[in-house]
RNA sequence: GCGCGAUUAGCUCAGUUGGUAGAGCAACUCAUUUACACUGAGAAGGUCGGGGGUUCAAGUCCCUCAUCGCGCACCA
């Protein structure tokens, strides 16, 4: 061993200075880039990496995230895998445009009131900045991934690519404009798609309300200027002979006419079994009024106010139209009753502003063919998924698709290249923005102001990033190996990457999905800013050190289920940290100028060591080819501490012959190649500092020989 | 309402195909300068949510109930 080495092992562990010199060592070697790696490295592994959004900070599910694929890629690399991990970033379209919207705000600025240019180019400078940062904070965490591949979801040839896709399922019929309900966000001024809602318990009052010769009752009395019918259960004995009659109503602004309609969905239970029908303000009461041919009454605009078919009402937003209606009804007589009333309705998953059912014209993917190639692909276990139940989850799922919105009335993102007729309403592809008249009608066309849904663009991801079609690296690395996700994202993102992949490449993008839970506080309570509750990740590198952060994220954690982050964990392997330094420390000198070459002959208790050891590792490794993370790294760490440590090195003590010098260095090294995926930055440093001829970078050793 | 998951030591959680219950942290006793105090040795702590079943054997498989969490769908 040498003097430099020494004197710096003499010194404790200072992650600080190791982490970001390891670093630069990785990526100068390019051993990153898969094209780099020497020539062992044949049969391609691949993961893509979630691109995180570029508009904030790294939490600490990315921290998570980041760590699983990371061990996944070391792993495999050291296995002679040519792996690649391709990183990249997303423009996150309505998200990031949210977070810009709140900058303004505080600022005092509107987007409404911008220039739509101006606001894009101040959105991308922030997206830029915020992407720089974010590189940093991954390259923090050690990601081994192949910074030259890196993709942006705004690249240009991204764009192109995600528009050619949009033109070919026009043309295969996939995609369609349709004047539909949407889900529309008052607040943000946008549609979203039914996996950017959620559903929110309220209390509300139910209002019986008279209408001629029957009652209704209704949640949304200030909707009844846009009624056009009276829909009740055709084998309700109550109202079968109103069924094709029409009836007066009268109302504050006039006298309803409203046909009677028979409709098997119209609960008898509920209320009072008859149900008034707004077609153009509720999912149901659209579907109804397709049914029977029932005219559209518009009666609420685009920012949630009552609009002029409403007469004095006209200009109030819907909750103090609700107060007016009810206050105006009661004085006529027609408000039988009110009764409290709680129910879920759903709400924007950004802001909670409760969903307006409209009525708009938008782009719609058509799912059902689609579903059914994702369904297959799932029943012959062409996807496997990590944990199995996942399984089911995804195929009820793709059992039951709704057509999918992918209008977005959002500057930030990937424009929709089409064009609207502004005389039939019709619209087309257009990518290179060449036609101006309607081929329907004839009518002026002018350019679809709408940007796609991001699900549209990043579901196309792993196509993308690898060059679909005719990229050598998409000829050589797709399908992917493994896609790890949150499992929230087991609905938005991994069906339509599925889906995809199915439907252009005709592949699975991925053969395993690995699905990991929430990063939760220590008591296990999601974080969130209000609660005040939320970990900063680099806090935690910054005071234990990166490897140790890593260790407490996989120790123990499931894939699927959420955990409990707790910074004792953490200090506990900063301990561990420690501990590997000052073993190795000890090994390497009492280990004086042996250097670690074939085996000699070995002492029975040094034999039975290094038989327990191999057969440690071999059980890791099983480990490792079946994702269980959490007990590998478990399994390495006890050993060491306890086993290693504790015993092997404590009985060596006394002695100075070759056989332990040689067990205590080449368990000391297998343990270092171990525990590499997991705490990369301490056994590289460690590495270097072993006494063995012919070494390479400890990132593409050769794993422990089975 | 339907579906999924959870319930194991004081706390946070592991326990892969059924085969003598585990870890971290906390708490307890002891050791006191050692490769490492970011340490070591030891002891303590659990009828594995309740009940029933299958089995030579159940934390693990089946049924049922309870509580919590999540997701989906909603009847206005």
């Amino acid at each position: 061993m040498n003097e430099k080495i020494n004197e710096k092992l003499l010194k404790p562990y200072d992650p600080q200075e190791t982490e970001s010199r390891i670093y630069k060592l990785w990526e100068e070697s390019g051993f990153f880039n898969p094209d780099n790696l020497p020539a062992r490295h044949k049969e391609p592994f691949t993961i893509i990496m979630p691109p995180p959004n570029a508009n904030g900070d790294l939490h600490a599910g990315h921290s998570l995230f980041i760590t699983l694929e990371d061990i996944m890629a070391r792993y495999k690399r050291m296995r002679g895998f040519k792996t690649l991990w391709l990183p990249g970033a997303d423009h996150a379209g309505f998200e990031t445009q949210i977070v810009y919207e709140k900058k303004l705000e505080k600022e005092g600025r509107s987007r409404f009131k911008m220039d739509p240019q101006d606001l894009y180019k101040e959105i991308y400078d922030f997206t830029i900045l915020n992407k720089q940062n974010m590189e940093k904070q991954v390259r923090a965490m050690g990601a081994s991934c192949d910074w030259s591949r890196e993709r942006f979801t705004l690249d240009p040839d991204v764009i192109k690519e995600v528009q050619k896709t949009f033109q070919k399922m026009y043309n295969d019929g996939l995609v369609y404009r349709g004047n539909r309900m949407v889900n529309w966000c008052t607040k943000h001024q946008t549609s979203l798609s039914d996996v950017e809602t959620e559903n929110k318990e309220k209390d509300d009052m139910l209002y019986y309300i008279k209408y001629g010769p029957l009652t209704v009752a209704t949640v949304r009395p200030e909707t009844i200027f846009g009624d056009v019918a009276v829909a009740v259960n055709p084998e309700d004995s109550r109202y079968a002979s109103l069924i094709g009659t029409t009836i007066k109503a009268p109302i504050p602004t006039g006298i309803l006419e409203l046909k009677v309609i028979g409709d098997a969905v119209v609960d008898k239970e509920f209320g009072t079994g008859a149900l008034k029908i707004t077609p153009s303000h509720d999912k149901n009461d659209f579907d109804m009024a397709t049914r029977h041919d029932l005219p559209h009454i518009e009666v609420i605009d685009k920012h949630g106010r009552l609009n002029e078919k409403t007469g004095k009402y006209a200009g109030l937003k819907i909750l103090e139209a609700r107060r007016q209606v009810v206050t105006d009804l009661e004085a006529m007589g027609i408000l039988e009753k009110t009764e409290p009333y709680k129910h879920a309705v759903p709400v924007c998953y950004k802001c909670e502003t409760t969903i307006e059912p409209r009525e708009m014209p938008q782009w719609f993917v058509r799912m059902q063919p689609l579903a059914d190639l994702a369904l297959k692909a799932a029943e012959e276990n062409r996807l496997t998924f990590y944990p199995e139940n996942y399984k089911k989850i995804f195929t009820y799922w793709m059992s039951n698709p709704i057509d999918w919105n992918i209008s977005r009335q959002i500057i930030w993102g990937i424009p929709i290249p089409a064009k609207i007729c502004t005389k039939c309403g019709d619209g087309f592809p257009d990518l290179d923005n060449k036609h101006f008249t309607c081929p329907k009608c004839g009518g002026e066309a002018v350019t679809d102001p709408d940007t796609f849904d991001t699900w549209f663009s990043s579901g196309q991801w792993p196509l993308i990033t690898l060059g679909f079609p005719d990229d050598q690296d998409f000829k050589t690395f797709y399908p992917t190996s493994v896609m790890q996700s949150g499992s929230d994202l087991i609905f938005k993102w991994i069906p339509r990457m599925v889906i995809f992949g199915l439907y252009l490449a005709k592949d699975v993008p991925f053969k395993d999905i690995y699905l990991s839970g929430l990063v939760n506080d220590a008591n296990g309570k999601k974080m969130s800013k209000s609660k005040g509750n939320v970990i900063n990740p680099n806090t935690l590198t910054s005071k234990y050190g990166t490897d140790a952060l890593r260790m407490g994220l996989i120790v123990g954690n499931t894939p699927g289920s959420d955990m409990a982050l707790n910074e004792n964990k953490i200090k506990g392997y900063r301990n561990f940290a420690n501990k590997i330094w000052n073993a190795s420390r000890f090994v390497l000198t009492k280990s004086d100028s042996y250097i670690l070459g074939e085996k000699p002959t070995l002492e029975t208790k040094d034999e039975e060591n290094i038989k327990i050891f191999n057969d440690l590792a071999k059980d890791i490794t099983d480990d490792l080819d079946n994702y269980r993370f959490h007990l590998a790294s478990e399994k390495i760490y006890h050993y060491f501490w306890h086993t290693f440590a504790d015993i092997i090195i404590e009985e060596s003590k006394p002695r100075t012959d070759e056989s332990i010098k040689w067990t205590l260095l080449y368990i000391l090294s297998e343990s270092l190649k171990i525990i590499h995926p997991f705490m990369p930055f301490i056994t590289e440093e460690l590495w270097s500092m072993m006494p063995i001829k012919e070494k390479n970078l400890l990132m593409i050793e050769y794993w422990h020989s089975i």
